[in-house]
DNA sequence: GTCTATAGACCGATAGAC
DNA sequence: GTCTATCGGTCTATAGAC
């Protein structure tokens, strides 16, 4: 069973955004996890950026284009976390490195990962998306290797769930970076070091 | 330290909801999960019940009076469950008591509970919510007792994050409930019972 | 790459009849 | 409690000048 068939992520593309690209999908980011992807408009990612909506018109010829380029952005750094961990030496480095990988990104990026996610409009963009279910396909081999029973699909759902969400919830607001994240690690360690 | 004062809930309100209204709170939270709170109009909502706007709005004077209103009804469900779990005889039965609650409602309720409280408006009602915020203390209440260090924050909010999470993963869906809900549980129970 | 201006649909919300 | 009809405003998206 392959489970990391680069050749789904068709091309890699290699710079992919621009200069102006970057500055509307950024914006955007930040607007979707304020106020969900369905209440942000095209004018508000306008004026976040100080142009017109024409502007990011040119950019991205309809919304859809920009919730899926802001989406897979978000993707792309989760894959990246996923290929590291792919290239250690042993499954158990693996592990640690993607858990890790993780914890990271979702400190680094706060809300903005976290909130897109779980928003219904990306749910729903990502459950036909091939590279998302690549992504996670490897990302389970890595935690649970070859095992595809529904225990071991939930017990993942739930790590991914308990790191991402624990850094949205608000007993975390407000706490120091640095200390969510040893204790996100610990507890995300020792779940993972549970006997099935 | 008093952790249940039930007077910060206020009169507790007995019946709530007029048949009419349930309908419109029922439609909302369903398109909620579906499309997002800002994605939903009170067109759809409208709809989804068949009748027309204006008879919504002779229910709840404005939108936000809907979101506020599902949001509630969900967070009803939630406070109920800490409430028979504050009722047990013994700490130990009480955190299983809640853990199992949780467990049930995130089934039960699907990605209407889940949705709701991860959406970004949802969560800026629920900021300055008292009776949100009343209900979230006496959970940790239950499951770490009178620690607020950030540890045990950080924990709290994994726990729950990761239950209502997993429910609305990708790797979840099309899994028989029966089986999700036995190794939520299970895995909840471990978690809980990690050492500090 | 950015602007002004505009089209047509849909938004939240209200008035008033039944 | 539900309807029709309507208000002013915002939405996505486009045309065309600079």
């Amino acid at each position: 069973m392959n489970h990391s068939s680069a050749a789904t992520v068709d091309e890699a593309t290699p710079i992919l955004l621009s200069a102006a690209q970057a500055r509307v999908i950024t914006a955007a980011l930040d607007l979707f996890a304020r106020q969900g992807v369905g209440g942000t408009s095209l004018q508000m990612i306008a004026d976040e950026i100080g142009v017109t909506k024409a502007a990011v018109y040119h950019q991205y010829k309809t919304k859809d284009e920009i919730i899926l380029a802001a989406a897979e952005s978000e993707l792309r750094r989760l894959e990246a976390v996923v290929e590291v961990a792919e290239n250690e030496s042993s499954p158990k480095r693996a592990r640690d490195s993607l858990i890790t990988g993780i914890v990271d990104l979702a400190i680094e990026r706060g809300r903005s990962a976290s909130t897109i996610l779980s928003d219904p409009v990306i749910v729903g963009f990502f459950a036909d998306h091939d590279a998302f279910r690549d992504v996670m396909y490897r990302l389970r081999h890595i935690l649970v290797g070859d095992d595809t029973a529904p225990q071991a699909r939930v017990r993942t759902a739930m790590l991914i769930a308990a790191i991402s969400g624990a850094v949205m919830h608000p007993f975390v607001a407000g706490l120091d970076d640095d200390v969510v994240r040893i204790e996100l690690l610990r507890l995300a360690r020792r779940f993972l070091a549970l006997p099935t």
